[in-house]
DNA sequence: ACATTCCATGAACAATAGTAATGGTTAAAT
DNA sequence: ATTTAACCATTACTATTGTTCATGGAATGT
């Protein structure tokens, strides 16, 4: 009954305010769109508009028509794009979302030799996310999800591509500079530095402070890797970030790393796939790739 | 590009084997499902079928598109029944799924008055997922999961609705049947009965024996919970329940319930749901209503 | 009050999708 | 080997649906 016409048009109208935009967005005339929607409504039995002045207000079944019509139209574009993509030969397009900042850098450094070996193959990086990575991949928006939190479910299969340490950063001029290793406690008069999410799901809280019962002087939240590091750098405050990632800033900035505990805090990056796509082949060869990459990198 | 019909023609096909058959449930002629093939093929450049002798053959494309035509239709259709309960009034329909066993039970005392108290709202429950409930959840293939386990993400939220607590399940003249509570060393000499699922996923291990590092002396698995009880009655071994669920089978077979630990192993059946689905009344009224029931079952 | 923008409508037309009839091919039944 | 039945493709024709054109009314801003 709902085709994907009355999707694309539900949509369009909500983006161009008006039915005439939507006509033209949908190379239509204003009066077929009138039309259509016209049959629609009767078909179905209901109003989806009530016209408020001259322009339109969506009633509450046209609310939920358009919010699936946002849902649904990604996914049968994206099959449209595969389907060229079988037609144009073995082309494909494999989306990549990320959860961590720092997956970002390392994501960088696979991606790039990736496209050389497989000029066939292009990718979609995405990082932001309306509800979160692992919707993203359950909603077919991304195929492989880059993230340090693997979650344990049926559908879902992570897999361990990268082992580093998550470090402490600290200006070179910095007491704890020296320190081989420190404890939960000296973290007690420090301000820490993290992005801005909650404290559940930063390692240096769920997997060093909090067992130990301690937490920082302050905590403060910043966007962006870089700002992190200044405010590091000029000594307002420490900060954690995978160690290979602190041995490269450590180039160009007066920063340094210090282990967490004595035996550090270690983690993995995982990539995190449906199962359902798990004999894609470029997703398949992503993943190797992204293993193998590793083996070099990950001195 | 691709169509709605479309996809129910790749489905139909899968389904009745023929196209001949297809052409029969889709309310057309032969003549005319071939032609919107060919018109389909010839728009994508590529076959979606082979004719292996006088049937038809699925090409790699088409099984894609096959998978995806099985994944996508079901949500359009769910689009077209809400929008027809949309026009008939507040009338709706909440559908809920379970992952574990005796979430059930519980869901049959909260659903009989829910029934009654909104007779507009209709009750789909479902229980087996291909991939899991969560993957259900996001896929919206169901609108509420019922589990004891929780997942802290983004997208979803939980809430705990019903409070119990785990005990050992044994026969009445079993050994351990007087205790006011066990120890784990104490199920080393016992064959244990659960579930069919995975250790990982069993309060019974995560939570009491593997801290203590002991495990029962056999650990067999039954799909249903009166073989289960068949099993601890006849003295074959010991099993976990939720102790309401346990008083309740004490009345009829000869079985007791003993604690796990000095404390006991304590949960929650958790409601969850979509954040985008938030808002949605019947979805709010039902853990509502089932919130409620606790207050007044929970003793 | 007037121009402008927006949406609705009816009639005419064009495009699309559907049917009927037929024929060729393949696989099973006699 | 021949017949029978099932399946799919094709052509020509028809019905339905979608689209445009031309027009009009209703709301908004100048």
């Amino acid at each position: 009954m709902i085709d994907r016409m009355h999707l694309r048009i539900l949509r369009e109208i909500e983006r161009q305010g008006s039915l005439t935009a939507a006509a033209k967005a949908l190379h239509l005339t204003q009066s077929a769109l009138s039309h259509t929607i016209k049959k629609l409504e009767a078909q179905l039995g209901a109003p989806l508009w009530t016209k408020e002045g001259r322009n339109l207000q969506l009633t509450q079944a046209g609310e939920y028509l358009q919010r699936e019509a946002s849902r649904l139209l990604p996914q049968l574009e994206r099959v449209d794009q595969v389907l060229r993509q079988y037609a144009s030969g073995d082309k494909g397009t494999v989306r990549i979302g990320m959860e961590c900042h720092p997956c970002y850098q390392w994501l960088l450094k696979v991606v790039e030799p990736y496209l050389k070996r497989w000029p066939g193959v292009d990718v979609d990086v995405k990082q932001q996310f309306q509800f979160g990575g692992l919707a993203a991949l359950f909603n077919h928006d991304i195929d492989i999800l880059v993230t340090p939190d693997p979650v344990l479910r049926d559908a879902i299969t992570f897999d361990p591509v990268f082992p580093y340490e998550q470090v402490l950063v600290v200006s070179k001029d910095h007491p704890l500079a020296g320190e081989t290793f420190i404890q939960p406690v000296q973290l007690a008069d420090q301000t820490l530095y993290t992005y801005p999410v909650s404290p559940e799901r930063l390692d240096i809280f769920q997997q060093f402070l909090l067992p130990a019962h301690c937490h920082p002087k302050r905590h403060k939240t910043l966007e962006d890797t870089d700002m992190i590091l200044q405010m590091v750098a000029a000594e307002r405050g420490v900060a954690t970030l995978p160690q290979w990632l602190v041995e490269e800033y450590a180039q160009t900035m007066p920063v340094a790393a210090v282990r967490l505990g004595k035996d550090g805090v270690h983690k993995h990056i995982h990539l995190g796939i449906r199962n359902a796509s798990a004999d894609d082949v470029h997703i398949q060869t992503f993943i190797e790739f992204a293993r193998q990459q590793d083996i070099n990198a990950g001195v």
